[in-house]
DNA sequence: TTGGAGGCGAGAAAAGAGGA
DNA sequence: TCCTCTTTTCTCGCCTCCAA
């Protein structure tokens, strides 16, 4: 006699492992069928909970139980063994900030107690995947979500994501707040564990910039020949800028950070080939303004090349985050950037 | 003590592989 | 042939470990 046979009505046990659903980027849905959500700029991160045990695992299974204490009182809540999906974040000055949470993320066991206090985490549920010996992979997006808000999750380090029916006006929420976007989500769609699906998709502001290629860094195996990523610069405005204004020539960029991504094997090549004609011993950017590990191994060029990247914000330091390349634009030169 | 290397979390995009 | 999925190559920041 097993645990099943005592289980006519078809109890299933809790899974061991579930890896979350992703979202495929797009641009809003509209009509009859959806729901939407604010789209928090954190960490992914999927809930177990079984009498006892209690675990909070990453995007990609591993266990991060420890690097956030603090998420240990939601087991209180939880009185059935039951699978949570949601996000983690910290809050900075009212939003979710990715950079905030950057320094909760690798804290070593030593330090996990202090930040927890410094920079307390906030766990955002939007979805339960398994409750009380019923698997809800198959069910509707729309009665997982009715299951949820019916658990009353609310605890001072756990809340339940609010969801709206009207995606223009959470969108344009998202934008006046700060937030990172939207995720419109099919109110008929399961849940596919590990998949990427258009049942739901994230909207997020993209922003684009034109920048100054101030150099290149080699990449690696198939780009071996080519290049791994640029380093782009902005032309200096403000005269007492570090120690090098206009009235410094040598170092005449600003560096913002490099751009490793969106480009085709045939730019690759064309853009290779542009830069080694452009190679320079003379660094554009101050010395201190290109960290270190980024510097190291890096090919410097006279900046007269303009390109445009697509980004998602400037971080805390003037970086770009998450800059993608979208071409050279050779109407346009360094000049008239600075103006 | 400092510097370098590597790991891990999030993200994006392009190319190649494999199946229908 | 087309579509989907996987792999590869990057970004950012912070951490730990090890060698000089």
């Amino acid at each position: 006699m097993t645990a099943d046979d005592d289980d006519p009505v078809g109890h299933e046990p809790l899974p061991p492992v579930l890896l979350p659903m992703l979202a495929t980027p797009g641009t809003l849905p509209e009509g009859e069928g959806w729901s939407y959500e604010f789209k928090w700029d954190g960490v992914r991160a999927l809930v177990r909970a079984d009498g006892d045990e209690f675990a909070v695992f990453s995007r990609r299974g591993g266990d991060i139980t420890d690097t956030y204490p603090e998420l240990a009182g939601l087991a209180s809540q939880l009185t059935t063994p039951v699978w949570l999906d949601g996000e983690i974040v910290a809050l900075s000055g009212g939003v979710p900030s990715f950079a905030a949470l950057q320094k909760r993320m690798h804290a070593g066991r030593d330090r996990v107690a202090q930040l927890a206090v410094r920079t307390p985490v906030t766990y955002v549920v939007f979805d339960v995947l398994h409750h009380d010996g019923r698997g809800l992979l198959a069910s509707p997006y729309a009665e997982r979500r009715e299951l949820l808000e019916s658990l009353g999750l609310a605890g001072s380090h756990w809340t339940v994501s609010p969801c709206f029916d009207d995606g223009a006006a959470v969108a344009d929420t998202a934008a006046r707040q700060g937030l990172e976007g939207v995720v419109a989500k099919r109110s008929c769609s399961p849940y596919r564990p590990g998949r990427r699906s258009e049942d739901w998709v994230k909207v997020t502001e993209n922003t684009t910039l034109e920048a100054v290629i101030g150099g290149w860094r080699t990449g690696e195996g198939r780009r071996a020949d080519t290049f791994g990523s640029l380093l782009l610069g902005l032309p200096r405005e403000d005269p007492g800028d570090a120690d090098s204004g206009p009235d410094d020539p040598a170092h005449p960029l600003r560096y913002i950070g490099q751009v490793g991504t969106g480009f085709t094997d045939d730019v690759l090549e064309e853009l290779s080939a542009r830069l080694r004609e452009l190679e320079t011993a003379d660094r554009p950017f101050a010395a201190d303004e290109v960290p270190r590990e980024r510097a190291r191994g890096a090919h410097w060029v006279r900046p007269v090349l303009v390109g445009e990247v697509e980004f998602k914000a400037w971080t805390d330091d003037g970086r770009l985050r998450a800059p993608s390349w979208r071409g050279l634009r050779p109407d346009r030169t360094p000049e008239e950037l600075s103006q």
